[in-house]
DNA sequence: TCAAAAGTGTTATCCTTACACCCATGT
DNA sequence: ACATGGGTGTAAGGATAACACTTTTGA
């Protein structure tokens, strides 16, 4: 028997949306019963291997028909194959077809819209609520996450530090970039819905009804998407660090109060401002546009703009990340 | 028409052989000639998707089964699916197939041998000769490529200050880290084989025969491995300033000289010695074992071991790179 | 005794962190 | 006047880079 494979591409379009990071979400429609799924999903098509001549084309077209505009920056995540946790197009194509997708991560400017039916902007505490610190350690995790990852650890060690790390428990610190190994973890554990429909998909059967989410857990996603929002979140983190790679999301103007917003609603923690601006004006990336923006309910800001043509000319930093202590 | 897909692996098996960065090749057999390659190519196997689990099983179990060594870190590089630089297996299979591959970097310690017929270790310097700094600046940069660059780039402003900017002319920085980008230049510009190979088989015709090769642009390799390989190295470079993975190369007992020489010949530069030690010894994550290497030529070495204990404990950094100044 | 490689000490400089404070606007 | 957010100055501590120097071996 010759199992074939059929390669999906898969779209993590970041944007800011109403001063949250957000990412761009769809609907699917299921072809037999015309009704729109309860759950959301990336924007996902096929990679046909006659037309197209390179991935990101492809994925820039199928984005494009799918929600109206065109991408800026992108770049490719990580490819994904494992067994029991692809995509559900693998029951749709004819007989058994293994379904690889290669994932990749967007990043839009706030202004860009979608009128697009079936996808909307989604932030992302919808999916990953324990990932957001700006207000310091989520209540939730202490009181819904932390409780049951005791009781899957049991008497192993090396569960149990394994979940003291990623969850910042007994002073270990927490680390905004391991976003995945964190939805990994809670996936292993049961935590993650996602865990049981492919079990029950695995053994055959039918998924069982979504039992009532836990609010805490996050809202589950089609497929292993949220698995990839997840190394999309993870990456993003890094990457803002080593990067110039904010400003991809950011308008051609904007305020060193704006920047510092967006920066910590994607590294999801809070930064100490004064020494934020420093280190921004220390990279030298903005200059200052000689105008001011009056609508901040306080003393009018200077607006900046990004210097990308000196992209070209540097090696180019990041941001370090100058934390609010507590 | 229905273009099928072929999923491949390619490994770059990366350790350090008799002092130098290295990568394990092989010259596969042609199945019709029963003559070995002339060009040496990576590590490379079909993915099964009907056998195989994963990813990163199937490139276990046929390195594994080709060099006769089980892998230790193994790390996903990126999927590669240009057309008109796929493998040389869409010529084998059925039909039109299209290859997709997917490459991975691996590290082995220097001990570990491959008694495989075929394979060979080769010090990545034969591929890319342009990439090793740790003498000074290369001659070969100035003397070969920069005047066939200049011819080229033309008058076109972007083409010449990319090549300034890659090869660090006119006192612009080498970049380290930038190896792919500096082999797609020299694809780009027609002086890797592989380009003009690629162009003759696009236009449906045999390729030509090899023209005498010019030392100083580099060995090729079959198919689009050396772009691979490039990819691995850039990573590689990148990875050791953040993630503690020069150990992943070295045996269990090494002296701070021999940690040097590896990074050294990871990164291609030559390191300041004295802060290198610092460096090491404030990330605390080497301990003195109490004995020394007395084989060094001069006052014998204390040898050290990689706390690898500590890696699960913490956030785990990388080496900065002290530089050594001409 | 000398070459070769290992290993130590010290200083100037820069970056990060932390703290305190002033400025310009709307209500 | 005062609340709100924007913006500046400065000093302590730590990391890096650059320098010179001592120690221990083999030949």
């Amino acid at each position: 028997m010759t199992t074939t494979v059929v390669i999906g591409l898969s779209a993590v379009i970041v944007a800011m949306r109403e001063g949250e990071g957000s990412v761009l979400t769809v609907r699917p429609r299921d072809t037999r019963t015309e009704q729109t799924s309860t759950l959301e999903g990336l924007p996902f098509g096929p990679f046909d291997p006659h037309d197209h001549r390179t991935f990101e084309l492809a994925l820039r077209e199928f984005v494009t028909r799918q929600t109206r505009f065109a991408l800026g920056y992108v770049e490719q995540l990580y490819t994904f194959g494992d067994k029991g946790r692809d995509a559900p197009l693998a029951d749709v194509g004819a007989g058994a077809a293994r379904v690889i997708s290669v994932g990749y991560l967007a990043l839009a400017p706030a202004a860009v819209d979608t009128q697009a039916p079936e996808t909307a902007w989604s932030p992302w505490s919808r999916f990953f609520p324990w990932e957001d610190w700006r207000g310091g350690r989520p209540g939730l995790i202490d009181q819904a996450i932390v409780p049951v990852l005791e009781g899957w650890a049991g008497r192993s060690a090396q569960r149990r530090s394994r979940a003291r790390l990623l969850f910042a428990q007994d002073s270990s610190p927490w680390n905004e970039e391991r976003v995945l190994d964190r939805y990994e973890l809670l996936y292993e554990a049961g935590l993650a819905p996602e865990a049981a429909r492919d079990r029950d998909r695995a053994q055959g059967g039918v998924p069982a009804e979504p039992e009532a989410l836990i609010p805490a857990l996050g809202q589950p996603m089609i497929s292993d998407h949220r698995r990839i929002l997840a190394t999309a979140l993870g990456r993003l983190r890094g990457k803002l660090k080593y990067r110039p790679v904010v400003y991809e999301l950011m308008g051609a103007e904007f305020t060193l109060s704006d920047l510092q917003r967006t920066v910590e609603a994607i590294a999801g923690v809070a930064l100490h401002k004064q020494n934020f601006r420093r280190v921004v004006e220390r990279t030298a990336l903005v200059e200052g546009v000689g105008r001011t923006d009056a609508d901040t309910g306080g003393r009018p800001a200077e607006l900046f703009r990004f210097r990308r043509e000196l992209l070209a000319a540097r090696p180019a930093p990041g941001l370090s990340l100058p934390l609010l202590r507590e």
